[in-house]
Order: C-alpha cells, then structure tokens, then sequence
DNA sequence: GGGCCGGAATTTGCATGCAAGCAAGAGCGG
DNA sequence: CCGCTCTTGCTTGCATGCAAATTCCGGCCC
C-alpha cells in the first residue's frame, strides 16, 4: 500500500523527468515534487486509498521532507489528498458520487466556457482549435490514445482560454485534475471515441460561427455524454485502477 | 508595506483568536495559520500588493517558519496571493478585471446551485433557508450590517450544501473568498440592501416550490445583480480599502 | 485460543541551521 | 550631478534535529 509496493512504476515515473529539476535551480524542487506527486495521482499509479510516507517519498525523489511536507499540503489543497491529523496523507478514493457530482459542475462551467468564447473568438483562435480537433482526428485514425488524450484535454483547454476569464480558467484547471484522475481510473473510452470527433466538431462550427447558445449548448451536451460514460464505466467495472500497474507496460507510458 | 507597519490591526484580529492555537493541539498549527492570514488579506488588512515577510509574520504569530511557509504556499493555491521565486510572496491585486470575470463565474455557479437545490430540497431545509432569510431581515432592520453579511453568506452557502454536490461546494468555497475580498473591499453595498432582501425571498419561494428553473434563474439574476453593484463600487471609488488604513501613498514605501 | 494491554519503533509536526539569490545602498566613473 | 557597478545585508529555499502522537507488535490475562 506504501510507496515501496509500488517501485517500478514510481521509479520509472520519476526518471522520466529530467532529473526533477531540470537546470538545478534554486526554487523549482517545490514546484517539481508537486508535479510528480501529482502524476502519480491522476495516472492511478497511488491508488486510492495509498498512504503516502514522507521519508519514502523524500528517498524516491532524492529530496528533504520540507519540499514534500509543501507538495503534500498543495495536494490536499486541490483535493487529491486527503489529510488527517498526525497521520499520512492518503490519496483521496475515487467516489462514484464525487465523480457523478462532477458531471453537472464541469458540464456547466464548459458550457459557460463555450458561451464566452463563441464571443470572443478570433481569427486565429478559431485556426488553432481547428488544428487540435484535427490533431485528434489523426490520433484517431492512427488509434493512438494518449496523443488523443493531450491533443482533447488541449483543445477544451483552449476553449476556457479564448473565454479569456482567469476565474473561469483557474476552476477549470482545479476541475480537470479530477476529470482526468477519473479518466485514468475508467480506462476503457473509445467506445466514444468517434461520437465525440462528432460532437467537437459541432463544437468547433458553433465557435467559428461565434454562435454563443450554440456553442454552450454543443459543449455541455458533448461533456455530458463523456462524463456520464465515464462513470458508467466506472460503476461497470469495479477495480479497473487497481489491476492496472502490476502490468508496466500498456497505461503507464500514457504521459 | 510590510506587516510592522499596521501593527494594530493585525494585532487586534489576533488577538482575537484565542493564542491560535486553542487546545495546544499538535497538528493544528498550519490551519490557525491559515485561518489568521486568510482573514488578514479578505478583509483587506494586508492590502493588495503588501508583501509577506516569513520571520515576521513568525514573530507576530509565534510560531517558527515551518507552518507560516506552508500556510503561505496554501493561500498561493487560493490565489490571494502571488508568488514571485526567491522572493516575498505578495497579497494578489484586487484587479477589476478579476472581480469581473468573477461575475458569470459565481453567476453561473450559484445559478447551478439553486437548480440542484429546488430538486433536493427537504422540508427541514427550506425551514433552515427561512430562519437565515429572516435573520437577515432583522439585521437589516436593525442595521447590523456585519451580522446581516454573515448571515448573507451562510444562506448562500446553505442552498449550495443543500445541492447535494460535494464538488460544486468546494468550489463555491474557493469561489467565495474571493467575493468576500471584492466585498470588504469595496465597503459599500447597502444601496443594494432592500433589493437584495426581496429577490432572497423569490430565491426562498422559489426554493420552497421546488421550482428548479425558477429557484436558478432567480439566484442567477440575484448574484448578478449584487456583483454587478460590486464592481460598480469598486470601479467607482478607487482607493476605498487602501484609504482606510494608515498612509498610503503611490510611492507606497511610507514609513 | 482469543482479546486486551503495554511499550517500542515509526511517523508526523514544529523548530532551527545553512547556503543561494535578490534588493538596496555605497562607491566610483562619466 | 547623474548613472552604473559592486558589495553587503536580508530573505527565501532546503536540510536537518527534536518532541509528541500514532501504530504496530509482542506478551499477558481471561
């Protein structure tokens, strides 16, 4: 249950990243135990439930317990963690109910997302969506996943960035870290994989029209049927995130 | 600029809250610290822009670097303050533009909210609603505005609990320091007290009704409207939270 | 044999020490 | 007199030490 159950994913994890901090300087080890700690997360590679020790993850990430001590108390913060007094931090389950809570809050703030940058959107905005949906179509056709993956969380990204609301981007990117923790829980999506092509270019038309009702429309219609999927999925398939990393191979390389 | 130069207030708040640390519990340390600074900087004692210096607010508060640094890494998260490396961490700008784009964020939540709410509601609840709209009515009629504020939120808060959605209260949380920052700082909203009084008794009706569309709108139109006037205020007076306190000046390096 | 109790080891929470980096001020040159 | 540079002081970032709390395990009692 412990970090150390889990070495070879973690350990794989954490090489990938350019020794942690990359140009050795001086403020950046907080901000990189965050992001590792944070991937191991949402990936599914600490399970619900996990205990995170801080001496371990000190080992692990060749760091001292005051940057960790920070990262794990950022993760609580954002709601991946959950805390309890003179006790490890243990991930956060991955309630069904949370998950079902999450379907009408990011489907509402996309759509408002959607109805704001059908206003404001440009020439160019319109251009770079159009290039991520196509990025995604050709992810697609070549079925890669992961590629997919990015090129999708982009493209909505981008959508809350033309809104050109900071407020509505910050809950954005709150909330994403959880759609996407669940996303790598449920791992078995393709199954809509070509309705939602469908549904982002309904998407990408509303905006290029700037209809506004259009596009928020289109937008919480193609989040809630994603979303709702999802936890379909999710209450199909019990222990989806657990049989995962005993194999290395297949999810892990994801990233 | 920095916290020895509004000695009092802050002292006094402090004060307030018994040693911080009430029972000498162990882990409770980094909440209290949090607690302290939160309201320090929503209630505008830390002006936007006043940077946080880690030993003193240490001094002031009694406690080593440790938790200050993690409370301070916590309120980044929050986004009341800003974060520069190596450097101070400093109160985040009241920008118009954000309290703006806070509109049809907290607009769109608490529209949610009530939706939710009408379709959930119990009889207990909607007598829990009652008794804070009419304790809001007798702080208006007495003229308490600070109990009539506390209670304004706690019926806010109160319809996004009845909601029944974890998510969307924990974001209505975040969401909330930020209005409370706008609203103390813009220190003038009685103008809005009586309307503000009679679209809280549509919310009830319509929350009584369980009329979801019409407990939604009405929360929508009401949060509007009261931000609106917000941002009115704001943009109309500009120094109203910096006057209040000692002396401040453009150079803003006043001794 | 099972459950309860006690103590030791582990672990978190807080305090403090040390080095790197930024900022302000003195000194110098133009 | 003004501007630039270098140096010094202060501040943050990270590492580590110590005490309280929890947990886990062995022993004991029923």
């Amino acid at each position: 249950m412990t970090l150390s159950q889990i070495p070879t994913p973690l350990a794989a994890l954490i090489a990938r990243t350019p020794t942690l901090d990359g140009g050795r300087r001086k403020g950046a080890l907080h901000g990189g135990v965050v992001t590792q700690l944070r991937n191991l997360i949402v990936t599914g590679v600490l399970a619900p439930g996990a205990k995170l020790n801080e001496r371990e993850i000190c080992e692990q990430l060749a760091v001292s317990r005051t940057p960790v001590r920070e990262a794990i108390k950022t993760l609580i913060q954002d709601g991946l963690l959950h805390a309890l007094p003179n006790q490890s931090a243990v991930v956060a389950e991955l309630d069904l109910d949370h998950v079902t809570a999450l379907i009408d809050v990011v489907t509402t703030i996309e759509g408002l997302a959607g109805e704001l940058a059908a206003r404001n959107i440009t020439e160019e905005a319109i251009a770079e969506i159009g290039l991520l949906h196509y990025r995604m179509r050709l992810h697609h056709a070549r079925d890669e996943l992961p590629g997919y993956f990015e090129a999708n969380t982009a493209f909505h990204r981008k959508i809350v960035e033309i809104a050109a609301n900071p407020v509505l981007l910050w809950v954005w990117d709150l909330l994403a870290l959880r759609v996407d923790r669940a996303r790598y829980s449920s791992n078995l999506w393709p199954t809509r994989w070509k309705a939602a092509i469908q549904e982002h270019q309904g998407i990408l038309d509303a905006l290029s029209a700037r209809d506004s009702v259009k596009a928020g429309e289109a937008l919480r219609q193609h989040v809630r049927n994603g979303l709702s999927g999802l936890v379909a999925a999710l209450s199909g398939e019990q222990p989806p995130p657990l049989q995962k990393h005993p194999t290395i191979d297949p999810p892990a390389d994801a990233v």
